[in-house]
RNA sequence: UGGCCUAUGGUGUAACUGGCAACACGUCUGGUUUUGGUCCAGAAGAGUCUAGGUUCGAGCCCUAGUAGGCCAACCA
């Protein structure tokens, strides 16, 4: 009874329907299918989500298979790196499975479906096919091969898989259609000969299944209810059916679920490419430092930045299941990762930037270790101890000699809170020969009770550890790399990515472990990298704080993704109109009076040019309509001569249902 | 010159299967605050691609357009 009503993406509906038409929910199994040719990224987090997702939701068990049919590109650090990384992700698969394993059940199936006449070998080369294959808008024709006997067929099939012919010599094909207006129907490959050592099955076979003979009877060997791939699948499956049906045939005493396949919309990220092609790509040209670097979109990447499994999911689930192509923002990606961070992680104070402040008030020899709370969003995590001594590093940022109210942060003369310490107040600076500031100096005031605006993080220079910090752009400058086709991804990549940076951490990080998370205080959250050691501490920026500093100072050049403001400043006065006219029928009869005198004004301004397409708004939308008809009445009082457009536009208008409109047009 | 899929605020997803559009991110205000973070309160922003039709009533149904995506690997 604990039941939400929360919506039902579609393919929870489709479930949901198929439980409602007597399917047994025992029956309910779904599968996550990678090919072991890369390494997962954010978008199989989606597909990853659903399926497992599905399996948690119906308490339905869910293999991991690998769609191992491709010997020439599949490798075993790939078939660990995936597994590493689901199980990162918190979830369990009930079965570890290869299609390798079935190999000779489909070769089994195979037999038969030739004996049934419904396969042949084609002893042409690639070429001819491809031509004889036709195009989306052209039919194909049939292979010179296509009649070949079932006797001829089966010797020579047999002799494809004894090893007797080389790669390249000969294929076998479904008999389909050659018409058909879905390519993948025109006698589509089922195996082909290559003499490659299969990451499993080594040199077992020399004949290897295509997808499309392996897929969908994987899924159906496995008992696969709904068998979930994304939407460039969705040609398939007319061809996943018709294997389907042929080997359910077959089999369906000891194999009686057909399984049925449903396609979603993979996700896209801006800012970011999603092929694992391209991104191999990135770690062979050493663009990047490997699969795992952190500016990489894999999962693997994403880890070693600093993100949790946690905001991983809530990602994809947030961003939905639907069939429309989409690109996420990233900054949905970041608002997950903080929101977890903002619970979990412990603060410290770190200065990437350093501007050395000395307290000319307190003592040279002192030092005391004042209490810092560790996590204000989390009761139970507790305080510690930081050093603070006479002489301290600020954030460069964090202090200018002159500056106006808004800025409240440390200025000549003005006073500024020290986090978890004193309030200081800067008395003057120590320049060098270039006028760059070397030292503030200040005085520090115990009084720490009262209010001052601006509270800045610090370390104590001779307690401070010295560490590398790794701060991160988005690898690529464009929104959208892959999207352009007079244009290789490569050209937007952004040369300023990393950017490693000398930092000064406090001291109660000295034994922090690979993959520990913090906030530093101000600046964002950030995580212990692989190549930490204990002489070097090494950090990666996962994601900064929200700024709205930073947002509200200068806006020096470019990135202004908000044209829509500007464009509002500068709409016609028709424009505005037609907003206005927009609303004017769910406006309470008070406010429609203010609003259309508010068109009358407007409307002085606009010309007959500017109205006359209002004059074809649709029936439905009256309230444009009505606000075209007041401006109309605008026009004539100044002297504007009724023409047929006008004249159309009032009768149609007079013979609407709605008052309003035909009160405005009777008065004209 | 084909087939299939899709179309809802800037972005992503909803809308009890026909009852005048919700949630999240983002944006902008204001408040709280020893993080310009978090948190709290609020605002702006879409008549649902277009045009017809059915209906008392359409984002949901029908028709025709338009736009975008996918399909011509011995890849998956």
């Amino acid at each position: 009874m604990s039941e939400e009503k929360k919506p039902l993406n579609f393919i929870e509906q489709i479930i949901e329907e198929d439980l409602a038409n007597g399917m047994s929910k025992n029956n309910l199994r779904f599968r996550f299918p990678p090919e072991p040719n890369g390494y997962l990224h954010i978008g199989h987090t989606k597909a990853i989500g659903i399926s497992f997702g599905l399996g948690e939701k119906y308490n339905a068990p869910v293999n991991l298979r690998f769609d191992d049919t491709n010997p020439a590109k599949e490798e075993q650090e790939y078939v660990d790196a995936i597994k590493r990384d689901i199980a990162w992700l918190g979830y369990k698969w009930d079965r570890e499975l290869y299609s390798s394993d079935y190999f000779q059940q489909l070769y089994d199936w195979t037999i038969q479906i030739i004996k049934d006449g419904k396969a042949y070998v084609d002893s042409q080369s690639s070429e001819a096919m491809a031509e004889q294959k036709g195009t989306p808008t052209q039919v194909g024709t049939n292979s010179p091969y296509r009649d070949r006997s079932v006797a001829e067929n089966l010797d020579l099939f047999t002799r494809m898989k004894n090893g007797e012919f080389e790669a390249g010599t000969h294929v076998l094909r479904a008999k389909i259609d050659m018409e058909d207006p879905n390519m993948l129907m025109r006698d589509p490959i089922m195996y082909r000969i290559m003499y490659a050592h299969h990451h499993r099955t080594g040199d077992d076979w020399c004949i290897y299944p295509m997808y499309d003979w392996t897929h969908g009877e994987s899924d159906y060997i496995e008992q696969i209810s709904h068998s979930l791939c994304s939407l460039e699948f969705k040609p398939h499956r007319k061809l996943y059916n018709w294997f389907r049906d042929i080997v359910h045939n077959y089999s369906s005493d000891t194999l009686p679920l057909p399984p049925k396949q449903r396609e979603f919309a993979r996700l896209n990220l801006s800012y970011t490419i999603m092929s694992k092609r391209k991104l191999l790509q990135l770690v062979n040209q050493g663009v990047v430092t490997g699969w795992n670097d952190p500016r990489m979109p894999t999962i693997s990447g994403l880890r070693r930045r600093g993100y949790t499994p946690n905001a991983l999911r809530k990602f994809v689930e947030t961003a939905g299941v639907a069939k429309r192509d989409n690109v996420i923002d990233v900054s949905l990606l970041e608002f997950c990762i903080r929101e977890d961070l903002n619970k979990t992680a412990p603060r410290v104070m770190a200065v990437l930037d350093p501007i050395k402040v000395i307290i000319a008030n307190y003592p040279d020899d002192k030092v005391e270790w004042l209490d810092a709370e560790n996590n204000q969003e989390d009761e139970n995590a507790g305080f510690r101890k930081v050093p603070f001594s006479r002489e301290l590093y600020i954030e460069k940022d964090d202090f200018k000699e002159e500056a106006s109210n808004k800025f409240f942060r440390l200025k000549l003369g003005g006073e500024v809170r020290l986090k978890n310490a004193y309030i200081i107040k800067a008395e003057s600076v120590v320049k060098d020969a270039n006028g760059d500031i070397q030292e503030i100096h200040c005085t520090y005031s115990k009084d720490t009770a009262r209010r001052v605006k601006g509270t800045l993080h610090w370390v104590s220079i001779k307690h401070a550890i010295k560490v590398e910090v790794r701060e991160y752009d988005r690898l690529f400058m464009d929104e959208a790399p892959d999207g352009h086709q007079d244009k290789d991804f490569m050209e937007f990549i952004n040369p300023n990515s990393l950017k490693t940076i000398e930092a000064f951490v406090e001291p109660s990080l000295t034994d922090v472990k690979v993959g520990d998370r913090f906030q530093f205080q101000r600046l964002g959250y950030f995580n212990v990298d692989d190549d930490s050691s204990l002489n070097k501490l090494v950090f990666n920026k996962t994601v900064g704080l929200r700024d709205s500093w930073a947002k509200a100072k200068p806006k020096p050049q470019s990135n202004n993704n908000q044209q829509k403001p500007q464009q509002q400043n500068q709409r016609k006065a028709i424009d505005v109109i037609q907003k206005l006219g927009k609303k004017y029928t769910n406006l309470p009869e008070a406010k429609q009076e203010k609003v259309k005198d508010e068109i009358i004004e407007l409307a002085k301004n606009v010309s007959y040019n500017d109205l006359e397409p209002l004059f074809g708004t649709a029936v439905k939308k009256v309230g444009t309509r009505i606000a075209t008809a007041i401006t109309l009445g605008v026009l004539i009082k100044n002297g504007l001569q009724k023409n047929e457009a006008i004249n159309d536009f009032i009768t149609k208008a007079l013979e609407d249902k709605n008052e309003l409109l035909v009160a405005e047009v009777k008065s004209l």
